[in-house]
DNA sequence: AAAAAAC
């Protein structure tokens, strides 16, 4: 199968080959001339399948014929996300660079001057969040009559987001004469209820089991004994492996991803932020520092869990264990795109558990935990007095003021302490392990590892080991069970 | 429990 099967014009095979693409994927090879033939879709799809082209390429030749009128739009395509969006918008570029095709991307957060303007000189394609779309629509910005094509994409997130009754409102201000395309990971009651009420008979294409993880991805989980420190420690002991060329890490709190960011900028990694409470600009700058490998490590809430699409990402971190399993799924979908292979880390403390649990229940498979054997870095354990140098050490500096503070310490905001002596840093780090070139600088390592030894010896939580084997030392510390 | 989305 081979992407002039699927009835595409001349120029956007052009454009397809041009994107380095030969061969289409499942749900493109069969959405793809449904869609050309005007019938009505559904997609039940998890991210990363090469949802969006399936879509965006045969409406770039459906809509190559006729032309757009002022606030009229011949086309709307609904996403949860302003990233989402985004991304839908950069793909109409990418392989409509061969059509004449007018755009306008309706999402909150940026003026709405330039989206009005577009507006009115008329598009073919509309993409929008639903806030700004009905926003423009109460002001009369927008005629949705001519309108004879909808996309509703990552449906189930709308839900979850609480966008169907908007999405209803919408779908009955177009043409009853019209071709929608619904897209969804999951099939929730409320969303086939959306489907049966404004689909017309639709085509029902499923790529993959709803909640199946990529196999392409290799999990682990990482238990963690203790607190937000200690995941800090085992995560950035993780991050300092060579294979981390990059990475998304994801947190279940816009407050957690801030500190984690701050913490891990600190001890010199190249780290941004993405979550809700930031600026769209700000949002839209981390993210292309990320994609254009100025920072290689992102700290992100949900917002950019689902969908969001960024080649070339080694490694997705859970911090923490989402609350939601279907959002576990999306997360580590970050990696192993487009046939890559990736690796995902969950970390998990005694709060993780029943999250882990459940995720284990919506994906049936019993995720690997990390183990000796097969740990990153096996290492020779440390000497014997190199555990106990820095601790006296330690002692002569100030202590912590507020020992159960588990979250944006002050031993981190503190400027760096003076460097231990070069032989007690290295005889607690094993050979073996791998210097943290790419990820953060080397002297900023010996740094790291005596802020943390205080920390633990000073929350007194016991032994630092029940090992029998050798451990690599990042884990040493960490690891429970 | 959290995050997302309109001013």
């Amino acid at each position: 199968m081979s992407f002039a099967d699927l009835g595409l014009s001349d120029e956007l095979l052009t454009a397809v080959t041009d994107a380095g693409y030969t061969e289409p994927t499942p749900i493109q090879a069969q959405a793809i001339p449904s869609v050309l033939m005007m019938r009505d879709l559904i997609g039940i799809a998890q991210t990363g399948t090469g949802k969006t082209a399936a879509f965006v390429l045969p409406m770039i030749d459906i809509l190559a014929h006729g032309r757009s009128r002022a606030r009229m739009p011949r086309s709307l395509i609904l996403e949860p996300t302003r990233e989402l969006a985004a991304q839908v918008a950069e793909n109409f570029e990418k392989y409509g660079s061969g059509h004449k095709l007018s755009m306008a991307l309706l999402i909150g957060g940026v003026s709405m001057g330039d989206q009005i303007k577009a507006l009115e000189k008329g598009v073919d394609v509309l993409i929008a969040t639903p806030g700004r779309l009905m926003d423009l629509f109460g002001r009369g910005n927008i005629l949705l009559t001519g309108c004879s094509m909808l996309v509703i994409d990552e449906a189930d997130r709308m839900l979850d987001m609480g966008f169907i009754p908007d999405i209803e409102e919408i779908c009955t201000k177009l043409p009853k004469q019209r071709q929608t395309l619904l897209f969804s990971a999951t099939m929730p009651a409320p969303i086939k209820r959306l489907a049966d009420k404004f689909l017309d008979n639709p085509k029902t294409i499923e790529v993959s089991r709803p909640a199946s993880t990529n196999l392409n991805i290799k999990q682990w989980l990482v238990p963690v004994s203790g607190n937000a420190f200690k995941k800090r420690d085992a995560l950035r002991g993780l991050l300092a492996q060579d294979e981390v060329r990059n990475a998304i890490i994801f947190c279940n709190r816009k407050t957690t991803v801030r500190e984690l960011n701050k913490s891990l900028k600190q001890h010199g990694f190249k780290s941004g932020e993405i979550h809700g409470d930031m600026e769209q600009a700000q949002r839209i700058a981390e993210l292309d520092l990320f994609k254009d490998g100025k920072i290689n490590i992102l700290v992100a809430s949900d917002v950019a869990a689902r969908g969001l699409d960024i080649k070339g990402v080694s490694h997705v971190f859970n911090f923490d264990a989402p609350w939601h399993p279907d959002d576990y799924v999306h997360r580590i979908g970050r990696t192993g795109r487009g046939g890559a292979t990736g690796i995902a880390y969950t970390l998990v403390t005694s709060e993780d558990a029943e999250n882990i649990q459940n995720i284990e229940k919506l994906t049936g498979q019993k995720i690997d935990r990390l183990d000796v054997a097969e740990a990153p870095a096996p290492a020779a354990a440390a000497a014997p007095e190199a555990t106990e140098e820095p601790r006296r050490a330690r002692r002569e500096r100030a202590p912590r003021k507020d020992a159960r503070r588990d979250t944006a310490p002050e031993a981190e905001a503190a400027p760096a302490a003076p460097a231990e002596p070069a032989r007690v840093a290295r005889a607690e780090r094993p050979e073996r392990r791998p210097e943290p070139v790419a990820v953060a600088p080397a002297r900023n390592d010996a740094r790291s590892e005596e802020r943390r030894r205080p920390r633990r010896d000073e929350r007194d939580d016991g032994p630092d080991d029940g090992w029998n084997g050798p451990i690599p030392d990042f884990l040493r510390a960490v690891i429970a069970l």
